[in-house]
DNA sequence: CGCTAACCTAGAACAAGTTTCAGACTTGAT
DNA sequence: ATCAAGTCTGAAACTTGTTCTAGGTTAGCG
């Protein structure tokens, strides 16, 4: 069987959170049940054409059908990798942040203070995603109109941002305020990729606007000396 | 005729920016072309149509057609009003919103600083939408789904929702760090209830963001003391 | 009153996401 | 090699948003 029930019922109402995890989570997943490798190239293959058909049109132009035949694979089977065309979006949107996250660890940022360094990390994917509008425009929307079916992916996705600024911050042991203002900074991440994607926004705003949230940042730095090390500045480095 | 031509082609990239303006704007505007009492009378209805259905089941329950049957009116007539199911959540929005200001303008919030009485503000918005969450989660998912047609509709949310969070920062002529902060302030907003409505983040997590996001507020109201009043309150640690 | 343009209605038609099904193909274990 | 279980395929069907059409209704105006 590739997935598991699918559909689970989370319906009593909610009490989770974001697990933490800097850390990578490769093939050891349980529940996910290791492929073949047709099955592994059928999936690249899927991912391929989803994000390339995104590049197009954006989340529009991404129609299942032609997904499938582009990949060349079956609509069922299609449906059966991806039971729906957000979850195949929110996969794409993985896929992509994961190459990010390699990319940013090759030349990390390289400002004074953490909020300076999530700032540039932050706009320097901003830049990434006009290079692309399209495929921005499709993995953002579907990962904002996900709803609770989609839940694990989307957390992923949010896992995988998480590691992400946390990584341009310089911490590994963030404290629940830090934590708090991380997520703060994905909403608004999220939130002003939007608004510039459906033109209600220019970048020069988004610039200010992530800016304005990376000072957050600085606020939980301060308190909480947390030790004898780090008063000043905040750690360099990574 | 009642819609202007409907779908400007918005294309070349903006530089824009939500314009201010905390007062009201009703029905002098230019653009919408006065409607007849029976015109008024079945929008209306269609309105109060789509939040009923949403109350239920949340964006999916709002179909069309139903909400056509319901208003009592053909599903052309419902397509001559709101030009797609998006627009008319995203109107539904507005309607509920500016019932939400006038509620919020009668017992206004009581805070000591301005970043306590937006926190406040917000979290008994956040309340009424605990008390419908399908409603909210139908409206919330077609605001960030809407695409560069609905961006006028989405624009007056997103002016109503800043005269708000002004209303409660008890300013009215805002400094542009400031309205940073309030943008950053919704987008939180919204994201934050995004993922509360999809089930990825408790109602705590959801109230400390909140607060976590407010304190920005604080900082920008020691920057520029704007005059010889007011100077006091603002920051304190949390 | 009677005309005309704009509006409304019922219903068919179309598009794209999703489901279903019968039959062919793979895979893993015996 | 063979069998059973699990996968994949191709094609049709179903659902719901959206568009289109033909004819009836309304509102303003001469």
């Amino acid at each position: 069987m590739l997935w598991p029930p699918r559909g689970s019922p989370t319906q009593p109402d909610m009490e989770r959170g974001t697990g933490h995890m800097t850390a990578e989570a490769k093939e050891s997943d349980p529940a996910t049940p290791a492929l073949t490798e047709r099955q592994e190239a059928r999936r690249r293959r899927i991912l391929h054409a989803s994000a390339q058909l995104a590049s197009r049109g954006g989340f529009d132009a991404v129609q299942m059908r032609e997904v499938a035949e582009s990949s060349q694979v079956a609509l069922g089977t299609l449906y059966r990798y991806f039971p729906s065309k957000v979850h195949l979006l929110v996969a794409t949107m993985q896929d992509q942040l994961q190459h990010m996250h390699g990319t940013i660890r090759k030349r990390p940022p390289a400002g004074d203070t953490a909020a300076d360094r999530v700032a540039e990390t932050l706009m320097r994917a901003f830049r990434a995603m006009q290079r692309e509008p399209h495929l921005a425009d499709a993995m953002v929307r579907a990962l904002t109109f996900a709803d609770r079916s989609v839940s694990p992916e989307v957390d992923t996705v949010s896992r995988l941002t998480t590691a992400i600024i946390l990584d341009a911050m310089g911490l590994d042991d963030p404290t629940p305020q830090q934590l708090s203002a991380v997520r703060v900074i994905e909403h608004t991440w999220h939130s002003a990729l939007i608004t510039w994607l459906s033109g209600r926004a220019s970048i020069a705003q988004v610039k200010i606007d992530i800016e304005t949230v990376c000072k957050l940042i600085d606020l939980t730095m301060d308190e909480e000396p947390a030790g004898p090390v780090k008063a000043g500045k905040a750690r360099r480095g990574l």
